[in-house]
DNA sequence: CAAATATAGGATAATATTGTCTTCATATCC
DNA sequence: GGATATGAAGACAATATTATCCTATATTTG
């Protein structure tokens, strides 16, 4: 299992992509797609998934595509998240169990809602728009690796 | 999405049981899952995933069952997970990104692995013997509720 | 107005996860 | 040895996730 869906994964990937050409107005979605080396259809989807949330605006024709509806600094990676996977992985108990809570507590309950909550910070602190610039300035990274790269990464 | 699958959380709360009953010998997966409210063949796939790595025993027939290997004291929750869903969670990056490294990092990379560590922590900390003797003196709860237990708790 | 381009949205398919059911093999007990 | 109880293992089904493809709709451009 992993953290987040490949659906949210995806979903974050493009929007830190779209906030770092958030300058430049509206870009096609299947300019993003092909920039993180993902199915533009499939990345259409899921940012649909945003724009049903007022997180981008979505524009069709020519010269159309997505863009925020805010400033990039005041979206946090959560925002994201919910909008794709929905914040169960912050509020729910780690077994499972419903209603597990102060009262009736699973084992695990108190070290993890702690831990959970520190999860939650990470997320709330990380905005669209210190992740975009690092990536500008630092050149990280958000695409997946190609044979090659993975090759000579492995020497 | 949850931290962790259904099949391994399942797992989880069957190996806390089994190891507040280890003093009885094997103990029968029926038995169990009755007492957890799970299928019985289901878990009794996942429990199978648990034999196979030689962290329970099990014996056919009549009186047969499963029971643990070795001290419940000396079997961290983290090996448990292991079993069933792999330790991928606390290796692989937030963005599901290969190579993701200190030499290509993801923007993400530094907070996550970080955190990743802390997450590893928690589950490396709690061996079964503990977990199961806090269900039994403190009540602690390893069944889902019912629809009257679950209205009770809502008033 | 026509052509081109882009998102929206639905149909379908592939795969993984979750769950049930049946059969088999083995052990116990009488 | 026969009846019974139990885990092992596989077939199958339901559901969720991931992915592809096709059509519809809106918008721009000429």
């Amino acid at each position: 299992m992993a953290l987040l869906s490949k659906s949210c994964v995806y979903g974050i990937r493009a929007a830190i992509y779209i906030a770092s050409e958030a300058d430049k107005g509206y870009i096609s979605i299947s300019q993003v797609a092909k920039e993180l080396n993902l199915s533009s259809h499939f990345l259409t989807k899921i940012l649909q998934e945003l724009t049903s949330v007022n997180l981008l605006l979505s524009h069709k024709g020519p010269r159309g595509g997505v863009k925020f509806a805010k400033d990039t600094k005041k979206i946090k990676l959560i925002e994201i998240i919910g909008a794709i996977d929905g914040l169960e992985l912050f509020t729910e108990c780690a077994l499972g169990l419903e209603g597990c809570g102060v009262y009736k507590p699973c084992p695990l309950h108190d070290s993890w809602t702690a831990h959970r909550e520190a999860l939650r910070n990470l997320f709330e602190r990380e905005n669209l728009y210190d992740l975009s610039e690092n990536v500008k300035s630092a050149g990280l990274r958000l695409r997946t690796l190609n044979q090659q790269e993975l090759l000579d990464l492995n020497q």
